[in-house]
DNA sequence: AATGAATGAGCTTTCATTCAT
DNA sequence: TATGAATGAAAGCTCATTCAT
């Protein structure tokens, strides 16, 4: 005899579960082998179905990435934009912020890897390529320009190009990524990657601040 | 008097120029695909020779792709380290001169996309992988910190953590590289290398020139 | 009521068939061309599927002939170790009996074209050379040298050089299987096979049965 | 100063030589790899010559075996015909000479090898088989039968049926040679080809013999 | 909803043969 | 006569996608 609970049958349990599983195994082969060398075969055996089930719930290989990076990237940028609209600080505070919340959320995370992977295959996939910039890069720009002009609308940062200043802050977040996902694993001396970031922000403030500020220089 | 049917032979030998051709149409699919999407065959046609033409030359796509780095980069470090060895004046300005050497050599030639093709694939080829961090990477590195202890030991450079301070100098390269061959494209606000260059210097030389030191930014 | 137009799937679903078919083409192609001549579509095509189908099933072409292997000849050699395990009579009369379920299960067969296959190729195909080692001629010799020592110990055989004897008692069965996938195919005059054994079975057994004995000729 | 002597530059001495230094190449790598997978730019490179050359002197791989054949292993058969025209003593000391000198010029030859090449791949190789079948094996089976045909006529020999004994008579030579160059070398107890040879024409003799003629029984 | 067998285009590599030099 | 660069048809194997069950 069989125990009385729990005879529902897995599938149906599970019929929930699915995605968030499929999705799970995706990100951790996507991380470990890029987009085109990652087998689907793989994905769904990782995640304890078989290769039609992925079908089931994600159109195609593209689709099942487009799902990954809207799970694990889309929503940081969302959380980003709010607390742009909401902060009520300094804004040299709130540039701070964004950036810790950056690297707790993506940057300290496996999903760092789904952002070396773009910029590595981007080239070959260009539906990704775009479907990336309209949802990641555009989005993320547009969000720490609005941030730059925050601060230089309520005076808390010099006049500086916006457009040019963005670029320099989302340098260091892609050379992190880089790094982490490519020659940072073979070397030796480990770029230690909160200093390298404190660091770099000191030096962006240094060029943000009002001449008045006097920051002091970051240990690198 | 030429023959007026179109005599063109079927092949043309030209084996001192094909190695060379061969390079030159694989280095910029290379660049253009990456290493896994490029087909032999492509590079072959964009040679003008046949596939087959292309295996008197390389023994298989690894070997390829070796010789396109031994041509390509690894003779950028060979002069590099010569500069370091020869060189005569201030620690800074062989810092300077090495960094804009990379400038001028790599960065802004197509050559760049070579490293970045490395970063982006080199977990999915073990041995180019290794191949690179013995012939590039290891003396890439090698040299940088010997720039550093050269300027340690004549009291030029402080006495800074070497091997940190190596990362930290190739670190706006490898930023540099990727941007340009994945997120850049894709932006119009373009980040402008040079300026960025000149100021990841000044920020590192802030760190390493004795603290007496006064220096100018530099305009690289 | 069929329908009137052509609604044959693009394909069958024939799981479990599917290996005997495989395996079936595979013997056919093999013993026709050889291994190295044999090409997996061709194997794929006759069993009524795609190349990729084959990869279901086998792991690549030597695994196909390993399979191959085992399921015609390894089989037999078991029943021949049975056969001298639990056999009750003369050793003279086993040995018979030996070479004629050889004749029958191998030797008259298809499977011939095997054991011919392996001899030609064994060469240029290490891997393959040493599972055929390991698997049919290790197991073969013991399972003969065995019958020899049963032979000896009953004192039904003389103290023969059972080593050499064995070698003996392989070579007709190898000429037979040489000349049936090679000359003899060519030949009008045919070598009838059962009375040449028949002949070389009387030639091994007047060196084996002590002198006493007298041996009428045996039709095998 | 050069040496006055041997001015002649090497490729016109050599002239008569190049097809020689062909075939022996081509032999020694006949035998070690098959004709399949022997690449004629191997041949040429053992015999000092490139790829070209080998095709002024032979229009393509199959002619280039045939000639391998025709100096190789039909002069043998030449020999024989004449010992056999020639032969003034008993028919049987006529068998066992030709025997004798088919081990000495072929078995225990390199040559050997291409008869063992010959039985395993004519398969694939239709117009080798033919070549073969008309310079070797027809005229090699009618040299035999002559031979046992003049000792009918002599009545040295019984009457036996002079087509199915030249094929017994063919057998040992056969599987001497099939030994040596597929299992032979794998086991340890090797067949001791001169008295297998023996024991094999004793028996022979032991059917072509008169009943009068008493033949002792050979050691195997 | 779930399965996994089946497909076939695509890619790297090999080598007999040709032919410009 | 001699060379060896060039060709291109194969062949083994992979994997995203389809679809009968």
């Amino acid at each position: 005899m069989e125990c009385p609970f729990d005879t529902k049958p897995r599938w149906e349990r599970r019929k929930d579960a699915r995605p968030h599983e499929l999705l799970a195994a995706a990100i951790d082969l996507f991380v470990e082998r890029g987009f085109a060398s990652t087998r689907l075969e793989d994905v769904a055996r990782r995640a304890g179905v078989s290769k039609g089930t992925l079908y089931l719930y994600f159109e195609n290989k593209e689709e099942l990435f487009k799902a990954v990076v809207r799970t694990s990237i889309v929503p940081v940028i969302g959380a980003a934009e709010s607390s742009v609209a909401e902060f009520e600080g300094h804004s040299a505070d709130l540039l701070r912020k964004v950036m810790q919340d950056w690297w707790e959320r993506i940057g300290a995370n496996k999903v760092s890897g789904i952002v070396k992977l773009v910029t590595a295959e981007a080239g070959n996939f260009p539906e990704l390529a775009k479907f990336y910039q309209d949802e990641v890069i555009n989005r993320g720009t547009r969000m720490i320009s609005s941030m730059l002009e925050r601060g230089i609308a309520r005076n808390e940062f010099r006049q500086v190009n916006v457009t040019q200043m963005t670029q320099v802050l989302i340098a260091p977040m892609l050379m992190l990524v880089t790094w982490k996902h490519s020659i940072g694993p073979c070397e030796r001396g480990e770029l230690e990657p909160l200093a390298f970031l404190a660091t770099f922000l000191d030096m962006a403030l240094h060029g943000l601040l009002p001449a008045t500020h006097v920051v002091a220089p970051a240990a690198v």
